[in-house]
DNA sequence: AGAGAAACTTGACAGTGTTAACTTAACAGT
DNA sequence: ACTGTTAAGTTAACACTGTCAAGTTTCTCT
């Protein structure tokens, strides 16, 4: 096979993500991505240690596009409500846009995957940081969040992961509006300016 | 081999149980089940069409599960408010003291798995209403669950699910406390009343 | 040009879900 | 007691899977 003239690596990784979001999970194996490639299956194993790995390296992008989503949604200005419900927005949209790559950010856990590895999990601290400072900031303690605020950007967190994971598995009710859910589900922690 | 005497479906389905809890999802395959029974492989085929619909009974029981339990939560005496209270805690023990039955019954989706038959939620959907019902009557509108009762329904079923997913999955911040995180999360959708 | 390192492939191992074809056991009717 | 039929299991195979040790090719540097 002609020697390739760029960054196997970087095609692999191009291809996976493609035929994840395509054909999705089940249909990504070694050797059929090592196929469509162009190379062997075990010249897969050069540049990642395992299909794991692969997978690792698909968080990691994944992890950097919501983070990358997050951060613009963070940046509006005004109340700190609003931009706690862009965020939500961010996250609802990103899960909803992209479901390949939320199911291997979320969705395939420790059973059938190596456990993504602790201490790349910085970036996906960040994301959870945002939603604490807004709700830090809502809550009239801006700058630093609380123990409290953390932990209510957790209960926020699983709320917003619970609805898309739902969704993209097809378990909710198709009776019901889409929309009406999710603005439902942001309203239950965004609690209306105190009277 | 020894034709057995008792029912080998019967068999299959109880095995298959244990070694999903005891071992989890990666030590069931259909050779491996069929050794620890003893049978061989496609003797499993005459009693389960493939290994998704082998799944598909474990669900079934899954559901059997859970329903039984909210049953048992749902006939508690007293105020709307605490039996939704105690729903709720009840889905949340059973998601966590049968994370293997939670994983089949909930995270492995269509994507891996051919979709559970819709005819057999009947269940499931049972299940929801038992959350629109107690909702229903904590509004004040007892005995009729509305739309709204049945989307806030779905809202709370949405956080409890992203709640247990969280956790099963070690996602959850480990220096959170695990009963706070739980309790401020129900009582996200539990509205005190009003004074 | 020749040595060494880097990039990639061959061929195999042990496992997977699944199927078609075969064998064995149990039971009914003559 | 001897059939014919049906049910219950098994054998052997197919086409896959992830992974690894060993071998080959290509590039680079002296």
């Amino acid at each position: 096979m002609a020697r390739s003239s760029t960054n196997l690596r970087y095609r692999i990784l191009n291809q996976a993500r493609q035929t994840l979001v395509s054909e999705g999970y089940r249909a990504l194996s070694m050797r059929r991505l090592a196929n469509s490639v162009g190379c062997t299956a075990t010249s897969i194993y050069l540049y990642f240690q395992n299909k794991d790995a692969l997978f690792h390296a698909l968080i990691d992008e994944g992890i950097g596009l919501l983070h990358q989503k997050l951060v613009q949604a963070g940046q509006s200005a005004g109340q700190a409500k609003d931009r706690l419900q862009d965020l939500a927005e961010a996250f609802l949209d990103f899960g909803l846009k992209n479901p390949e790559y939320y199911e291997v950010m979320f969705l395939l856990h420790p059973e059938h995957m190596e456990r993504y590895p602790a201490e790349k999990y910085r970036k996906a601290r960040e994301n959870l940081e945002f939603f604490a400072q807004a709700l830090a900031e809502d809550a009239g303690r801006p700058q630093n969040p609380t123990k409290e605020d953390r932990l209510q950007a957790n209960v926020v967190w699983a709320s917003l992961h619970g609805a898309v994971s739902l969704l993209l598995a097809g378990r909710v009710d198709v009776r019901l509006d889409q929309k009406l859910f999710l603005n439902t589900l942001v309203k239950q922690f965004i609690q209306p300016t105190s009277p």
